[in-house]
DNA sequence: TTGTAAGCGTTATCAA
DNA sequence: TTGATAACGCTTACAA
């Protein structure tokens, strides 16, 4: 009835025996003899002694079995996007196997001043950063500097780092000439957060965007659309979609919009409809993602879809090699083109872009 | 160019103060001069130092900044059950101002025996047991005897463990008084995963169920129609709900199914379509949970819809009140129901039950 | 098959 | 404001 808890010392005490003969029949990493196990065993139970304290193990072995996932977004908000979760899905998969725990960790940098894990306080052995938060650089040092191998999913991670992607730009270069050869001619990038505050707003200049999937696949769109406006949303979400739409639309009506994530199409859709405009015979409105949107019926996005449970195994096998003190591969995956039905010709040639008037200049309240 | 890691020794060393001071200068736990901050810091980067070893920190503290959230699932699948994901949500938001971070954690007997972070092993503060897991009393009883404050969601906790729940058996009560309103008397219930191996089949007593969410349910379910037979799908997802929905209708078509899951209702849903079945006209089901079930339009469920975010934001409180020594109160939630355009009243009265033919012998394969 | 010994890197306590 | 000391609880060469 002691008030502290017994430890290991105590249990081989108790047994009649060392510490590390104790210690061997918990971990059985050496032969031990059935009487002295048993001996062990029966101390353990009696002193309510649960095994060893994985603190102190790990502190010994040197590595806690735990990887950190790092998302750029309020941890929250994370699990509502359909991709992460498949990606998850797909980490959680692939790391398993490995004997390691998933820690959730958030690049807040007010994380940093609290008592909150974060990539500089957390026990972990290896770290999958996903999204392409402008602190990357930062977090790569940061993770570096204390010796943490890393795996970043779709972020410029720099040489030497394994990373995971998708062909951004062809991929959504796919899309803008799947609009091109509709006729489309006038035409407006919605686009994921661009700066490191996640304003919303028109970007005045492609080079400004931080955050490198926005650029990356606006660059695909430019390709085609080398005139084309964007309008940056400040976070992938339908609500989103749904505000940037109604700003983008309150500036003139184009024949279609090339949203950078399916949430924020989904928001387009809705904002065109409160405009009056029709999807797809008045507006089209393609996707990237290629997850499903609940409640978007009947409409289905034309879109780019994305192996995002891949996308997550990948990155847990690099994790794996990276763990293993093996060198990790980068790998870049590829979208495939899903053609839905909220894209069309435009309903007549645009002679110029935002000659067609502004339906919606009456119909948003 | 050591080619060991500098440890806060060498800091100090560098520095020419003394261990503890150079700790101090990390942690901000005592006041120190900004002479010898300087010195700590410049020896510290010097050094290629990042700060204390979070396993050494935690050891010494005797906590680990983290807390643990169990799922009685496979990883993998449990991030696309929207509930889980709402959960989550809460979750997530209710602990990080505590200071803590979420290590994902699978209750599987097997990872027990593996090296992979498990409920006896890792290295948490606090655990939150998700879902009613015929485990959960071992569970329960291992958290206890390492220490580890649990608050459990949906499960039978027992005195004195904090529980977050859910009206589950008022709820399942509401639906099947809805169905008995529209006429429906030959009613079969779809239900979660019945015993601890997760079988599927005709449950024969109730009072087998091990796992209390269904049995609960179930009970609420028969509180209306008594004499209804069950039958137990192997987990919750459409998948299975279309398996257990196949097996259900080969052995007679009821006029209405009660299934205790969203996803389940949809797989049955499926399953009825397949056998020429249409929902609602030849068969009413009901869901629970009031998620969106992807790809289910043009279907609305009628389901119970419960608080999911909300509960997850009340065990993230709960822990937190546990871990700072305080009393967790456990809290009940409420469902709502919504009505859907999965269930109609029934064709033709029933005489008996099971008397209405076998259409779908024919229709399955 | 078992025991000895030497840390793993910190931080709390207390005294100076 | 700083420093000496003593844990925190465990594991693993290595020797017996």
């Amino acid at each position: 009835m002691s008030s502290r808890r017994a430890t290991i010392a105590d249990v081989a005490r108790e047994a009649g025996v060392s510490a590390s003969t104790a210690s061997v029949v918990f971990s059985g990493k050496t032969p031990v003899s059935d009487a002295t196990r048993r001996k062990v065993l029966d101390a353990a139970s009696s002193l309510g002694y649960t095994g060893p304290d994985p603190l102190a193990a790990s502190l010994r072995r040197g590595r806690s079995g735990i990887v950190g996932v790092v998302f750029q977004d309020h941890l929250g908000r994370v699990f509502l996007d359909p991709v992460v979760t498949h990606m998850m899905d797909g980490l959680a998969d692939a790391v398993a196997p490995l004997g390691a725990g998933l820690l959730l960790l958030r690049d807040d940098p007010a994380a940093e001043a609290s008592s909150e894990p974060s990539i500089t306080t957390a026990p972990i052995d290896a770290a999958v950063l996903i999204g392409c938060s402008p602190r990357l650089r930062d977090q790569l040092d940061i993770l570096a500097a204390r010796g943490i191998p890393v795996v970043v999913i779709e972020g410029d991670a720099g040489p030497g780092v394994a990373r995971i992607d998708l062909d951004n730009r062809e991929a959504q270069r796919e899309v803008a000439q799947h609009l091109r050869r509709l006729g489309h001619t006038d035409v407006v990038s919605l686009t994921l957060p661009a700066d490191a505050r996640r304003t919303a707003g028109w970007i005045r200049d492609d080079e400004d965007i931080v955050t490198d999937v926005t650029r990356i696949r606006l660059a695909g769109a430019r390709d085609v659309f080398p005139e084309a406006k964007a309008f940056a949303a400040t976070a992938s979400s339908i609500d989103e979609g749904f505000a940037a739409g109604r700003a983008i639309l309150a500036a003139g009506t184009p024949t279609a919009v090339i949203a950078q994530s399916d949430l924020l199409a989904a928001g387009m859709i809705r904002a065109a409809e409160e405009a009056g405009l029709r999807v797809p015979e008045d507006l089209s409105v393609t996707g990237f993602d290629g997850v499903t949107v609940d409640g978007l019926a009947p409409y289905e996005l034309t879109t780019m879809a994305q192996p995002a449970t891949d996308k997550g195994r990948a990155a847990g096998e690099a994790v794996a090699a990276r763990m293993e003190g093996r060198d990790a591969a980068s790998f870049r995956f590829t979208c495939t083109f899903r053609g839905g039905n909220t894209t069309a010709a435009p309903r007549e040639p645009q002679a110029s872009p935002h000659d067609a008037g502004n339906m919606s200049a009456t119909a948003r309240r």
